[in-house]
DNA sequence: CATATATTACTGACCAGTCAGTCATAACAG
DNA sequence: CTGTTATGACTGACTGGTCAGTAATATATG
């Protein structure tokens, strides 16, 4: 720490104080941190840093470094939340097959986020520890993400357009493989190298195609394609 | 000779110095408090009173706490390959869709383990920082198991029993849907709320039927029995 | 100037890693 | 078998560094 304290440069341009402004910056630094180094291993200053004040300022908005993680959760949560609602959409009269279709592109582009991987490590690996998030993430974001897939598998099979299966499972299923494809496709993730030849395109699209053909009950009696 | 015991048993059985049991003692303790706690938040002391020695101890066995953490992952590769062994078996005669059930099964059993949820988590949530542990991982245990998973499908098609579809994408979907049900069967983990009221076995058999039924060729045109 | 906002320097708790010393056991001698 | 000495596994108080949180100080804003 040997920074001279000589220079009363005026810092940046950008001192537009904005203090409404402040949490979210704090926040945004605050998840890539947590999200990369784990709430543990994350230094405040780092955050601080990273969000453009200094360490102090942190302490002026979050209690402590446990109140800022809980901050980070719960927005991100709310995110989540937001997140479904956008990607709920009426289905008017379109066949099940391409209703789901549609849903998962747009639920594969909401975890490509490199925020949503970060979640992800967080729920993972660290939201265990603490009961009261884990039981807000699980009503709040996973219920509601497994509700509404579970309902336009429920409609497929309502139009008899899918096999009759417990959409439920089938939600589980069809999660599971998207989050867990998503933390495939990250460079630093193991496996990664298997995935890696794979064009994110030709990943998505066969993940998509894979769960509609298993659900969907098969035209007549053609299962060989010309 | 008279007495019963030996002089060299007069000393109780308890505290018993072993050294060559000590590094598996202390592995033990560290995958149990590094998957519960993660690396940095896990305290070596409490490693060493789980192992049943003081501190000190550890660090005759391991240089340092992170030589200490790559040595529990990779006894942790090693045991995982073994199981990927064990679960290997001749097809025979056997249809497609019983082989694949019964070794689903076995993969199942593999993942009930406490020490395998453990290791996913550390996996998920922190061999990203250890880009040499992830790349050995990723090699040694996600490509083996999905290669296996692979194999048995492509045996199904190629017995004309199974849809004629990518065998690794196939491993990838099922082997994802497994590891994610492990954690959400975890009474700690957010989510487990929505599957507690489901009984193991049916979580098993539910799971085990979606994907066997989803690669199967239906038999003819009978959706529905009577 | 008064207040809100921010920074910097500091404090103390905590914990990885060390090391001087303890103690169980082995080995050897009488 | 008993006493003596040697060995090395094991212990836990201690050290040095790190980092969450605080106090003192500075700067913007109305």
């Amino acid at each position: 720490m040997a920074a001279p304290h000589t220079d009363r440069d005026r810092h940046d341009v950008r001192k537009r104080r904005d203090p409404d402004a402040r949490p979210h910056q704090i926040l945004d630094a605050a998840l890539e941190v947590f999200g990369e180094q784990g709430f543990a291993a994350a230094r405040t200053d780092d955050i601080a840093h990273k969000a453009g004040v200094a360490k102090g300022t942190v302490f002026l908005y979050f209690p402590t470094k446990d109140d800022l993680f809980k901050a980070v959760v719960r927005r991100e949560i709310v995110a989540r939340i937001e997140d479904a609602e956008r990607m709920r959409a009426d289905a008017g009269d379109v066949p099940a097959a391409d209703f789901l279709r549609t849903f998962l592109d747009k639920y594969w582009s909401s975890t490509q986020a490199q925020s949503s991987l970060r979640m992800l490590r967080i729920v993972m690996g660290e939201l265990h520890k603490h009961p009261d998030l884990a039981r807000f993430y699980g009503t709040e974001v996973i219920e509601r993400a497994w509700t509404l897939v579970a309902s336009i598998v429920q409609r497929g099979i309502d139009r008899g357009e899918f096999r009759p299966i417990d959409p439920m499972l089938a939600a589980r299923c069809i999660t599971s493989a998207f989050l867990m494809h998503r933390v495939w496709t990250e460079p630093s993730s193991p496996g990664h190298h298997l995935v890696a030849h794979l064009a994110p395109d030709h990943l998505r699209t066969s993940l998509v195609d894979f769960y509609v053909s298993s659900l969907a009950i098969p035209p007549a009696r053609a299962p060989h394609t010309p």
